[in-house]
DNA sequence: CCAATGCAAGAGCAGTGCTCTCGTTTTTGT
DNA sequence: ACAAAAACGAGAGCACTGCTCTTGCATTGG
């Protein structure tokens, strides 16, 4: 009984994974533009009508690749911060925002296609948020936490700010106050301006020893959030100076 | 005699403009992935394989509107950098990221272009370079103004950074510390990180009130290049104190 | 003035995404 | 258990792409 629609549907589950490995093979490869559903199956030893079953376009197949990419991203970044789970909110950061610049290093097409130019008229479709989000959700625990221990720096807001910050700590992270939730967006944005610049080439005859530099500017993001002291003795903004 | 080899010339370089004209138009409407040579020919009234006269490929077709959109950026943000010559350091400096993020937001297909994810295996051609570092000498311009003035704060470099942010400020301004190029160069970076974050959709529920967002984010970049007051009375380490 | 070059046009190749049809196989409802 | 329904693979075909090659005309330079 277990079995009894399996035959079919377990088939379905396999080559549909076949499809995405094969995709995602050519993708790490060549790069989004060059994926072509004839050449995967043609690889695949099926004819390409076939695979329409599967997918209904070449851009559901993305969508799908998309979203592996999220969670790959995401789970690299999540195991690198269990490994210094015990240690302080900056090494905390430092590991996630280090890890985020290694995986993509290592997956330069897949981190293209998610964080690169969109494809031609392409919306990020609704169900690609909770993957997304894994990378900023460890970033707002690593300073929620440290929050809660001993408070973190902050810098008055413009007037003209004020009711967005609100607003976007609502949303975010209600427990923090909204000068931290504002620098915390605009450092995860700035992240991955770092990274891109890297991985696209815009370093290059500029910064060439980028470890050190990445570790440095991503040092000062964690002192933008308000994660000033290299490790014990913060002063700062305690969670009742509010 | 200056047309005297005209005839023949002036039209070709009638037609080359023609053609990218109708290439940037059809960027900016659908985007770079449905460029397509046969329909800027067909726009124009010619036959595709007369356009290879012109442009021994797509690619190198991108690459001219490439340069254009460097270039058109570059000059956005020096007319809006002209603009308020006069004003001070901070207000120039925001002046520039402004108008980085305006052009973008105008020019969103030509933006992704040039700082998405670079085409199939595409790596920048040399003479792209100007054109490309328009805005980066303009931002460094800003800060070499200000530290020959009343100097600008600095945060002193970890360990592992100081040989490389010395080859850096070598390279890239040589007049200025180590420290402050450090930090000027990971401002271009996150700058960019920003704008596309918004332009890619990154933002969406999450910053709903982009300008003055963006805006503070600048101005705390400002801050990190040492930037550090609003305006006149800049303590702060000067040209001297080296 | 005539040869060399520049250029537009057309045909053609290999490749793409996608649709539709046609048997075959599997699943499902009675 | 059997027939209706749904899922599936294969193939042909359409419209499109970048690019090459050949042919014939116009412009240029010696």
């Amino acid at each position: 009984m277990s079995t009894a629609r399996g035959a079919r549907a377990r088939a379905r589950i396999e080559v549909t994974a076949a499809i995405k490995d094969e995709a995602r093979r050519q993708l790490a490869a060549e790069g989004a533009a060059k994926l072509s559903l004839r050449a995967v199956a043609r690889e695949l030893g099926m004819v390409s009508s076939a695979l329409y079953r599967y997918f209904p376009s070449r851009d559901e197949l993305l969508t799908a690749l998309i979203i592996d990419a999220y969670d790959s991203l995401g789970e690299a970044a999540e195991s690198a911060h269990a490994e210094v789970a015990a240690s302080g909110p900056r090494e905390r950061w430092i590991a996630v925002c280090a890890a985020a610049r290694r995986w993509a290093l290592e997956h330069p097409h897949e981190y293209a296609l998610i964080y690169g130019s969109p494809v031609p008229g392409y919306v990020a479709p609704q169900e690609t948020v909770p993957s997304a989000s894994r990378v900023g959700l460890l970033l707002i625990g690593v300073v929620r936490d440290a929050y809660r221990d001993k408070g973190v720096a902050r810098a008055p807001l413009p007037a003209g700010l004020e009711t967005e910050a609100r607003r976007m700590a609502a949303d975010i992270a209600p427990d923090l106050p909204p000068e931290v939730v504002v620098a915390l967006v605009a450092s995860w944005a700035q992240l991955y301006g770092l990274i891109g610049f890297e991985l696209f080439g815009q370093f290059n005859r500029v910064v060439e020893d980028r470890e050190p530099f990445f570790r440095h500017a991503v040092e000062r993001l964690a002192h933008d959030v308000g994660l000033v002291y290299p490790e014990p003795g913060g002063t700062a903004g305690g969670p009742d100076s509010a």
